[in-house]
DNA sequence: TCTATATATGAACAGATATTCATATGAAAA
DNA sequence: TTTTCATATGAATATCTGTTCATATATAGA
């Protein structure tokens, strides 16, 4: 859609000066883009119980499979998508492969979440 | 899947204490999935670019849809799920509906999203 | 080496989701 | 009341996503 074509109201609804601070402040399309991508990943109950899991302590791959009584397939490609977003990290020890938390953020943001819902 | 049917690894993976560690401190099925609706919410571009903006100031359906150079029933449809997920309040002033944020949760889990890419 | 076990991954499919189009609703002005 | 403008919403569609199934890879043990 072409710039011009969009639509608008007439004088009383627009309010340019808003319009334009409210892009000097906006992130770029790249930012907004991973943004957006964290949050999808948080974005699913499967992922979130994994989580809430790895908060305990690390898991392998068939433990987390069983807790979550899922089959083991499900679970590493969740566990695919978690490590994509720095979210578990992964450490092999003989056949298993051993995943927990990557950071603190984890731990905040689903905090947080769950505080809004909370009201 | 009947829980006795999940395959699982043998004696050498298999760490009951941890499992049911993690199972105490889980939270029910209801409240995973709420967490996750939330996070869903995020996980749009076009729904964090409305939050962005609202940041500076209050604005109405129109001033969004041409901010964001989208057509008006697209930001419609997105303001509807903001709006059930408590993220966004509307007024109605006339014709206009002006729509701000519902409280400061959102800036909070943004800026933590935000945080935890720029690492 | 060959076998068994734990995990990873590609393909397929079913279900969810964002946008568009057409139209309805709500409010103000003529 | 009729018209006009701003917003809301249902339906249709194209795209995306999570799970399953089959299979590949990786490691340890025989």
């Amino acid at each position: 859609m072409a710039l011009e074509d969009v639509e608008h109201c007439e004088d009383f609804c627009v309010h340019e000066d808003r319009i334009q601070r409210a892009n000097e402040k906006m992130p770029d399309e790249d930012e907004l883009y991973d943004i957006a991508e964290l949050f999808k990943v948080f974005g699913d109950s499967t992922r979130i119980r994994i989580l809430y899991v790895l908060f305990e302590s690390e898991l392998c791959v068939c433990d987390l499979a069983q807790t979550l009584n899922m089959n083991q397939s499900a679970i590493s490609h969740q566990l695919k998508i978690l490590k994509q977003a720095k979210l578990v990290t992964g450490r092999r020890e003989g056949k298993s492969v051993f995943y927990s938390l990557a950071d603190d953020h984890v731990r905040t943001i689903i905090d947080q979440g769950r505080e809004h819902i909370e009201e």
